[in-house]
RNA sequence: GGCAUCGUGGCCGAGUGGCUAGGCACAGCUCUGCAAAAGCUUGUACAGCGGUUCGAAUCCGCUCGAUGCCUCCA
């Protein structure tokens, strides 16, 4: 029995504006597709934080029984510079910077990917198609439009005829924006440039005899324009219309606005389904920006090595913390905001290893059936990732009163506690427990159970001085005594 | 200038017409040898100004402000 027939998802699509009822094309099957990063420079923040968001919504539908097909592109092609004459290749720009070859640095940054989003514990999608790989698709799509007249030719490249375009379909329907205003608009160019009117977009640009990436085509050696492969990849391995695409916000226009029109005039199809676009992170309340300094790259966070935050902080701490807002708003970091989180982090998974430990009993008053359907009821709502987080919250209290035998649980009901817990925590929130080292099974553990023995000891000889001693100096370790009911017992931070 | 999203208590961040998440911080209490942890209690939050309504943080209008896009960018 699959999940998804008892749990209706919801989710914002922004094609319409509208939270819709989620129905597959193929019922069962999902494909998804989403905008991967460029690797022409490390990844960053933000980038993550996107990716993230995709990687939650990939783990609920795995989750929910759908068979997900889920591709993610890397974009080792580079886009074009800018959109005048003289455009060039962004990855072959730096490689002539730094004189490697550009695929050596499409090799660089793509380890650097995927290592970053190992540390996030991401999933790996099920397919992760490069640019370079599908020229001859690409190729072939810039044909078909031709063919139907929504492209021209001109020295060499291909533009796509946005005019002609919105006269039979309607270009700028995902972002909200109307062509006549947009002409009305235009920044004048003081290059000239070769295209009938500045709306066009490239979809094939000759090569200038300097440009190091650049294959053979009908019009002669160039390289794909800058939406075309993703609407390439995405046919190929989804189909002409599909479920999900999704991105971040700052790729709604002009990038997904230009994939539409590419596939509807390419096969007279409205390609996507439902249209997800997760939002920005900001830093210290401002754009994360190179040139501004204003920018801090996952690896500074996880090494503390940076000037923006006071410590550092571990991979599942920041996921922690993107997961306390929804998806779909912008997320501002900040010290105070992660200090808050890595409290919030801990909290959360003191909770989770006293769950383990919990005494049961014959009768419980903490109804688990309809906790649970509220944490799904959160995630169907648009995936509501911190609201899922406030009813996980909820079960920390619970199950911290039952560890002080104010409340009581059966064998059961805690059997489903754990199961649904370690289901939203790991495998949906998909965080990690970076806090504990194994407090039975190393030896550090065992110091520290014979150090709070000693403690104990001098307590009951009313010798306080030694057993303070013994607490203030582990707690300035970083290991923090705990005194309950049934004992003592620790955590490392 | 245009388009889009948004402006929530000390901080972060949910919530879209009445039942008013959650985390962090602060204060009081319980527990404790003292603490910590945990639990309990308290916070008269919805940018401003109008309007609609029996009733608005939530709908409408205007003003101010922020972020993103309009040029590569998740």
């Amino acid at each position: 029995m699959q999940l998804y027939k008892d749990q209706h998802l919801r989710v914002h699509n922004s094609l319409t504006g509208k939270k819709e009822v989620f129905e597959p094309i193929n019922e069962g099957h999902i494909g998804m597709y989403v905008c991967g990063p460029t690797v022409y420079s490390n990844v960053h923040l933000g980038n993550c934080r996107t990716f993230m968001s995709f990687d939650m919504i990939f783990r609920y539908f795995k989750h929910l029984g759908y068979k997900v097909r889920y591709v993610r592109n890397i974009t080792d092609a580079g886009h074009l510079e800018n959109d005048a004459d003289e455009g060039e290749d962004k990855i072959a720009k730096k490689a002539k910077l730094e004189q490697i070859e550009p695929m050596e640095v499409v090799q660089r940054y793509t380890v650097d990917f995927h290592n970053t989003l190992q540390k996030f514990n991401f999933l790996p999608p099920s397919i992760e198609p490069t640019a370079t790989g599908h020229i001859i698709e690409q190729i072939e799509i810039i044909k078909e439009i031709i063919e139907k007249g929504y492209a021209y030719e001109i020295n060499g490249s291909v533009y796509f005829d946005v005019i002609k375009f919105n006269e039979s379909n309607e270009y700028g329907k995902l972002s909200g924006r109307k062509l006549e205003d947009m002409i009305a608009n235009t920044r004048e160019l003081t290059a000239q440039s070769e295209k009938k009117n500045p709306q066009d977009f490239a979809l094939w640009k000759k090569a200038e005899p300097q440009h190091i990436m650049r294959w053979p085509s009908p019009w002669g050696d160039g390289f794909p324009g800058w939406h075309l492969e993703c609407t390439a990849m995405s046919t190929k391995y989804l189909g002409e219309t599909f479920d999900i695409h999704g991105g971040g916000m700052d790729l709604k226009f002009p990038h997904h606005e230009c994939e539409i029109a590419q596939a509807e005039a390419s096969n007279g199809k409205s390609p996507v389904k439902y249209w997800l676009h997760a939002n920005m992170l900001t830093l210290n309340g401002k754009k994360m920006s190179k040139s501004t300094g204003n920018n801090i790259y996952p690896f500074e966070i996880f090494s503390g090595e940076n000037d923006i935050l006071s410590k550092a902080y571990s991979p599942s701490v920041v996921r922690f913390f993107m997961m306390q807002a929804h998806y779909t708003s912008i997320l501002d970091l900040s010290d105070d905001a992660l200090l808050a989180s890595e409290k919030g982090y801990n909290r959360l998974m003191d909770g989770l290893e006293n769950l383990e430990k919990l005494k049961t009993t014959n009768t419980s008053n903490f109804d688990v059936k309809a906790w649970k359907q509220k944490c799904y009821d959160a995630m169907n709502d648009d995936f509501n990732t911190p609201i899922l987080i406030s009813h996980l919250f909820d079960a920390v209290k619970r199950i911290n009163l039952i560890k002080e035998g104010k409340e009581t649980i059966t064998e059961e009901d805690k059997a489903l506690l754990q199961q649904t817990m370690n289901s939203f925590v790991f495998d949906i929130l998909g965080l990690e427990n970076q806090k504990s080292v194994g407090e039975d099974t190393n030896a550090l553990g065992g110091v520290v159970e014979l150090l709070i023995k000693l403690r104990n000891e001098a307590r009951a000889n009313k010798d306080f001085a030694t057993s303070d001693k013994i607490r203030d100096e582990l707690n300035a370790l970083g290991i923090q005594l705990k005194d309950g009911k049934e004992g003592t017992t620790f955590s490392i931070n």
